[in-house]
DNA sequence: CGTACTTTTGAAGTGCCTCAACGGTAGTGG
DNA sequence: CCACTACCGTTGAGGCACTTCAAAAGTACG
């Protein structure tokens, strides 16, 4: 039987573990409690003092301007944390909440810091995690500011599906996308209508398709193509490819 | 005398040192040379293997993609370090370079390791300064998805000016901004012809003033109104005021 | 079979882009 | 001291991507 436990998938890619870590990674994962979609789990402003881990479903990480506009910064998937040592911050800068039921856990800092700091590999691994965070959010901040909408909406896509293949929780080209095209907007940085438009026509040219909560991709290298998509940034080395067996 | 070393100054700011942690900080910035503007010290694709940290002068962080379009993700002042922990990840997927002549230090991972590893500190000073650096990618996403280009134009030299008064490097109103108006629209997502007229905007209405490299602002409080601008994002409480004394 | 929500469509407006030229300024060499 | 050069900033005009407002059509659920 395949490893279930997304966290331990997730961070096997870094290639800082070894077999003997996935003991304690799993017993990280022991209090998970069932958490309604819709919920907000980490309101702007909320004092930190540990972090979520997600095991199941889909949550979102968000801004809200003084003008009422809002950006999704961050779409969690499962094995990802919210906002890992955000405790040194003291406050979030950033609302956090459910996009479906979620399986969820929450750790205190402390039980992070006790791991890091006897185990070194897990410490490293989590180090990973933070940086493949990063490197998404730059290549957001790079496909805003210097694609047109389809292109920018098509790599968020493969982006999305290659991510959720490596926690094994996707088809070789099919995968939950539970979002409405105005939180799609909300990501893009464009509007709701912008955004119809956007997945109509990427489904016209047969690019993709998005319909009741689910991502299928007709032919994913055809796509890949389309927007430059190079799924290099998520993973460690590279030029290794080959996601779960 | 006050502190002249940037990255004590503003690691300082983390609240997690104390004065004994000052000198293997200051011990770290001996092998600094110095590189000319317009150097690149990283490229994207280069592999990693440690860490820069500037120390004078100012570089940024850019993604160049197939189109040939670039976006730049980041302003490098004293003190920073260019993407610590990077070595996990084993190549970078952007760019580094100077945009004037810079102190530089070059540090490897294994020093920065053996450092961390001994100064739980300084290891967790490290760690805050990682964390405001996404805090500000997120607002850069946040702003250039949700801003229209003036205000995103104004809340970025608010940015770089506190950035700057953090290390002692800006005075109350003023501070160096060595940024062609073509490079500020590879910040902000735009053209350099539409840079100019949001520069030239905010000029006649009197929020700001860049010119020969030098960013002037006749009255901050008014700036910061103008673009909702709210400093506590780069700090570590939300409330404390009162950057270098 | 109504209710609530999401997607789709239309139409008019605007922010930003591209192309292209002109102006300012500083450095360079005759 | 004055061209000349190179580079950056400024300006204008036309076009397109995206926005806003508003309404209709589809979908899920009790």
């Amino acid at each position: 039987m395949v490893e279930a436990n997304p966290l331990i998938l997730k961070l096997a890619h870094s290639g800082a573990l070894t077999r003997e870590d996935h003991r304690p990674l799993a017993e990280l994962c022991k209090g998970a409690r069932v958490v309604e979609a819709g919920t907000v789990l980490v309101r702007q402003g909320d004092r930190i003092d540990g972090v979520h881990l997600v095991l199941d479903g889909f949550a979102y990480r968000y801004k809200v301007l003084a003008n009422g506009r809002r950006q999704i910064i961050g779409i969690l998937l499962p094995g990802d944390f919210n906002d890992l040592q955000g405790s040194i911050l003291g406050a979030s800068d950033h609302s956090t909440a459910t996009l479906t039921n979620c399986c969820v856990v929450w750790l205190p800092q402390e039980t992070v810091d006790a791991l890091t700091l006897v185990n070194n590999r897990i410490a490293r691994a989590l180090w990973w995690a933070t940086l493949v965070d990063q490197r998404i959010l730059r290549s957001w901040l790079t496909n805003m500011g210097q694609l047109s909408a389809d292109v920018c909406l098509a790599h968020f896509c493969c982006e999305h599906l290659a991510r959720l293949q490596m926690v094994g929780r996707a088809g070789p080209d099919t995968c939950d996308m539970p979002l409405y095209q105005e939180q799609l907007g909300d990501i893009l940085g464009i509007s709701d209508v912008h955004a119809n438009r956007m997945v109509r026509e990427l489904r016209a040219r047969n690019l993709l398709e998005i319909r009741s909560r689910v991502l299928t991709v007709p032919d994913v290298l055809k796509l890949q193509t389309f927007c430059k998509f190079d799924p290099s940034y998520l993973r460690s080395k590279p030029v290794e490819i080959g996601p779960s067996k």
